[in-house]
DNA sequence: TGAATTCCGAGTTATTCACTCATGTTTGCC
DNA sequence: GGCAAACATGAGTGAATAACTCGGAATTCA
């Protein structure tokens, strides 16, 4: 029931495509010692974060990544369902009949509500989100210096 | 992100108890049996709902397990925690400054919601909710005998 | 041309999961 | 009393998955 480290390091690395979305493309070394993510393992992170169609890249020297839409357009849901491949708790639902019967199984229901809150949770937050709540709540600690 | 096999069984043999909650004690082998559970697993995993007063056990021939409260006052939630541990979705909410520093990380505030949205739902359907649920959408194969 | 960078696929290691097994203890029933 | 049906517990195991690593090719800018 935990959040494996791609969809954590994912979150990590794409509020920082956000933070520096002003700044031209980020190389995968700028973000990952940033965010003190492997820099090999964060190169395969972020290729199903491009074809999801979330970021865009460009190559060759001085190359790197960029938000393919701005921080309000994308949301957590959006990353998360990138990397861990569909939000269902239980694979039940994805496959057809995985379990024999469809609605022979009571537990299905309270997976769809599971499956279905966890979605609504996820879609309501963009990265816009988490960058203006971080300095709403955690603004203090950078003005006292 | 997926449920474990600890949680789906959980909720299985927990709706079972519910649905011959006026049976008597149940053993081990008649839920395994009737659920699809492995018995040796299963009696690993009604350990944990008997630590968390889920279930009573009475011991000897003729014994089994009963359910501790009413089917109307076990929710999901407390069986999933009891089985999963807690429902955080990331380490650093559950163990004190597990990534360095506590606020300097917006991401927490993601997962913190996160957990609070799981939590609201999960407690917000109980053992009883699932056989009323159950009824109420599938009954009609029943009665087309 | 050469350095910086993305891209791609295969390989590796450590951990966790999903069980099994062996053994002991308690209790009802004949 | 004694046997069989249950719960109780802790250790062990095989397979799968997670979390990386590595090597090399393609691309682009200066």
């Amino acid at each position: 029931m935990k959040l494996s480290t791609r969809g954590r390091y994912g979150i990590h690395a794409m509020y920082d495509l956000a933070k520096y979305a002003d700044g031209g493309p980020q190389s995968i070394k700028a973000i990952s010692e940033r965010e003190g993510i492997p820099e090999a393992y964060l190169e395969q992170l972020i290729a199903p974060l491009k074809r999801a169609g979330l970021v865009t890249s460009t190559r060759g020297a001085q190359g790197g990544y960029t938000l393919a839409r701005a921080p309000e357009e994308i949301t957590v849901g959006d990353v998360l369902r990138a990397l861990e491949g569909g939000l269902s708790l239980v694979d039940c639902l994805d496959e057809e009949d995985a379990c024999g019967k469809s609605c022979a199984c009571a537990s299905r229901i309270v997976w769809m509500k599971l499956r279905d809150g966890l979605n609504a949770i996820v879609d309501g937050i963009t990265l816009r989100d988490m960058i203006t709540e971080y300095e709403r709540q955690c603004a203090q600690e950078d003005k006292t210096t």
